[in-house]
DNA sequence: CCAGACGTTGTT
DNA sequence: GTCTGG
DNA sequence: CCAGACGTTGTT
DNA sequence: GTCTGG
């Protein structure tokens, strides 16, 4: 599953790696980004568009809010049956910019935190589905999911599922609006290449999610990613 | 037809 | 144990 | 995902 | 809103 990850790219990075046309908008960097959070998005409007909004989704017919601490992942398996997802999957895709994502091992000692990156270092997108929710105050909320898959050769010791992060070639056609047939979208929802990515261990700091610094993402000497 | 759910993960 | 908040 | 709260009444 | 269960 996805249930932390980090977003340290620059605005300047994020418009050149994603095509975004809008100019002048802000991205802290971050180190430690929660559900509940809000997270830069891309989607499309005709051209590209940044987004902040909220993870985890709280979909149109929503009562209240909370919903959506338990609608952080979507399962790729299952997105065509559940109800919720599959109505999201026509004109509500979203790409989740991201730079790497953080996972706990299970160990005698505890559980022990591994952040995994491309090994290139560079920005990625997680496949999302988001959605627009009308608050009590009439002013709109607008969330979103990351899709899940099996866990690839790298994340099985550590956790038996993984966000999709979708492969860079097919990232205009998860936003393509113009695209009906949603069954073509089904299989870019797979695990990326474990050949493409590396893990190390981080410091327990980063279980809490009040710490957003950057030495939540220094490499700390412990067992090796096993 | 209406009522009620709509989700994932991990753990038991 | 379970839920909320971050 | 993890951390931290989880409750009422009455009084100050 | 849309689907499932009764």
């Amino acid at each position: 599953m996805c249930g932390r990850y980090t977003q340290t790219a620059s605005p300047e990075n994020l418009m050149f790696r994603f095509g975004l046309t809008d100019q002048g908008f802000t991205v802290q960097p971050r180190y430690n980004l929660a559900p509940g959070q809000d997270a830069p998005t891309v989607i499309s409007e005709g051209p590209r568009v940044l987004r902040m909004m909220h993870w985890g989704l709280v979909p149109s017919w929503a009562k209240d809010a909370f919903i959506g601490n338990r609608m952080i992942n979507a399962r790729s398996e299952t997105i065509t049956e559940k109800r919720t997802f599959k109505a999201l999957l026509d004109r509500k895709r979203c790409l989740v910019l991201a730079d790497g994502f953080y996972e706990w091992q299970k160990r005698e000692r505890g559980k022990l935190p591994i952040r995994f990156v491309l090994k290139d270092r560079g920005p990625f997108a997680f496949a999302g589905l988001w959605d627009s929710w009308r608050k009590p105050d009439g002013s709109e909320l607008q969330s979103f999911t990351i899709i899940t898959t099996g866990a690839n050769d790298l994340l099985r010791p550590v956790h038996e599922r993984m966000p999709v992060i979708l492969d860079r070639k097919y990232e205009e056609e998860w936003l393509d609006l113009d695209l009906t047939n949603t069954a073509r979208l089904i299989p870019l929802l797979k695990a990326y290449p474990s050949r493409d990515m590396e893990a190390y261990c981080v410091s327990k700091m980063v279980n809490s999610p009040t710490n957003d610094r950057p030495e939540c993402i220094q490499a700390v000497d412990n067992f090796s990613v096993e």
